[in-house]
DNA sequence: CTGAAAGCGCTTACAG
DNA sequence: CTGAAAGCGCTTACAG
């Protein structure tokens, strides 16, 4: 029970009036200092902050939205499934969450409803979400293009958005991706397969353009035959890494375009008695893999220790934390009436880990 | 753009007065007729009713809010590090939020924030949360361990609250874990180990408690030899594998406190050459293992195709959706002052997955 | 059982 | 730059 500033326990409430009053200002003059408007003098603002402050006020969130119109609150889009399956889901909302928490944002879950259309139509009716934050994983849901298409502001992060009329922040894929395949050329790799995401999707296609970019860069000749289909998930990875190494030229290094898939072609390698990196190394792309992930494929005997700057898995790690912080800057811009550009992205980085090396 | 009963788009905001207006009575009456209060002429009530449905209604929240000192929202708090390394965090998190839907809740996200104190306070003073449901994994952070103290009403799930004046749904640990148990006994196993999880904590030595049950149940004598420490984390597991398998005297089966430390045994087992289940048997708890888990340890060469009642762990489910229920309901109870018992335990299923047959 | 009225705690034109 | 006042859309005593 331990207190704050000021020293109350509950819902105490100390409300604007009391701001106001202990401050000698009205309470239209404290909103105004509080909020940050212009037009009120400098000393005054500075007393009212003070005041405030030492009270331990907070706004009303509930008072404040009913006479402004706005919540301060913004929704998480995600599809209910992929918060348990999906890493990538769960660091979007970790990162997100930070940002809202940052920008004094509240965040509600919307992982969507059984039945379709009412989720949207929640939302969009009580009022108590500003806008959203979709999981580009969410995409293609019904509910999910519903809310996107309804009038409440929505930001799409983790994929450009087909639609002209959609903002979005995305990562850049291609680049990336072509410097991994690289890291693998200089490495001393030749034999370069890769593991590719599902093509119609504008990420997946971009990292296999990447790879070619890559082999093109240094002059080694596209053996279509190293390009398996996945689907970004797990298994398909596996049933690549199947693929790739059982047949007679297997490849000495694989660019899985996800992390779920490069785990899937770990696991293959591990059933071919390969080693990695010895035989074939692996690379993936998002650094949603996790030191417990290697625990369960274990591709060198001197696993174990995984110390955070040294992990085991190459990979392009998606800069998340900016990826959410972004996201919310630009919601909030969206909100405000004053949108920056409609897509934006943000460069992940390479970090190279003991698959590769 | 598809829209609602009554085609409106945006938030075009259908008000109580419409409604009142439209049924041709006061707002106050229809207001109590759609919260469901008392002392309405059932015809009236009807009428109201049929209205608000075809105007396509919805309370604005923060009005609701602001007059009634309630949000409909609730928070559910966990640790951030949680959502992405625990799949046990995940699902409690999918079935809170199918509760709150269910029950027109909103759901708020407190992952908690950097600076300790600040969560709580803030929490705390916007009132935009009526209370929340704290997982049990979360006990021990020092801003939760503060929510939970603080004046906003709490329950905790997934473990029995150690303090007498806080709510919680808990599952039955000892009875359960005693079934799996018994399970491999009759599958003939005789030197069946098991890994602990911390036993400070009540379901770790309840389930170590199940497991002695049924080996004297059994007749088994307690090989103490057989009963290693580790600490819900999927590491441990291995490293109990490890020591296990290791030893001159193997177990034919294992039953892990739950399924991350399960997959750690499993792990330990296919680098100890042992097959499951014609080497070892292993059980785990919690449920939490998906099949793409297997597709990393690979136990059997039968893998693939994991049926949905047919996993290939055999473990003891939590019942994840009625704990989430349950959990709700008792916030819901505790918010209109009627509280129910304050423990309320909820039976966790043994499914029989191909591990242990 | 029903209605008129006050009020929840803010924000925001509107005057000054 | 500042204040008095209205109003956001509900709920809830208070009368009747």
């Amino acid at each position: 029970m331990s207190d704050g500033p000021a020293g109350e326990g509950a819902a105490s409430a100390v409300t604007l009036q009391d701001v106001a009053r202990a401050a000698g200002v009205s309470s239209a003059t404290a909103s105004r200092a509080l909020n940050g408007r212009e037009g009120v003098r400098p000393a005054v603002r500075a007393t009212v902050v003070d005041v405030a402050r030492s009270l331990g006020y907070r706004a009303n969130r509930a008072a404040r939205n009913l006479a402004s119109g706005r919540s301060s609150i913004i929704g998480v889009v995600l599809p209910s499934r992929h918060l348990s399956v999906d890493p990538y889901g769960a660091s979007l909302i970790q990162s997100v969450s930070r940002a809202a928490d940052q920008l004094d944002q509240g965040l509600m879950l919307v992982l969507g409803s059984a039945q379709p259309g009412v989720t949207v139509q929640h939302i969009l009716r009580d009022g108590i979400i500003d806008g959203v934050v979709v999981s580009s994983v969410a995409l293609g849901e019904p509910w999910v293009d519903e809310l996107i298409e309804s009038p409440i502001p929505s930001v799409v992060v983790g994929s450009r958005p087909e639609r002209p009329d959609v903002y979005g922040v995305d990562v850049e894929n291609r680049g990336p991706a072509a410097a991994a395949v690289s890291h693998l050329v200089e490495g001393g790799r030749r034999r370069i397969a890769t593991v590719t995401g599902p093509l119609h999707r504008r990420d997946a296609a971009d990292r296999l353009a990447g790879y070619r970019d890559a082999l093109a860069a240094h002059d080694i000749e596209v053996d279509e035959s190293l390009i398996v289909a996945g689907d970004f998930n797990r298994r398909s990875g596996l049933a690549a890494g199947g693929t790739l190494f059982g047949g007679d030229r297997p490849p000495d290094a694989v660019f899985a375009a996800n992390d779920e898939m490069a785990l899937g072609v770990v696991a293959a390698a591990a059933r071919h008695g390969l080693t990695i990196p010895g035989d074939v190394a692996v690379v993936g792309f998002d650094g949603t893999a996790t030191p417990e992930d290697e625990l369960l494929v274990r591709f060198s005997t001197a696993a174990g220790d995984d110390a955070e700057d040294d992990p085991w898995l190459t990979s392009v790690h998606q800069p998340f934390s900016q990826l959410g912080r972004t996201a919310v800057d630009t919601l909030l811009e969206l909100l405000a009436g004053k949108p920056r550009e409609r897509v934006q992205t943000v460069e992940p980085t390479l970090v190279v880990g003991r698959s590769s090396r």
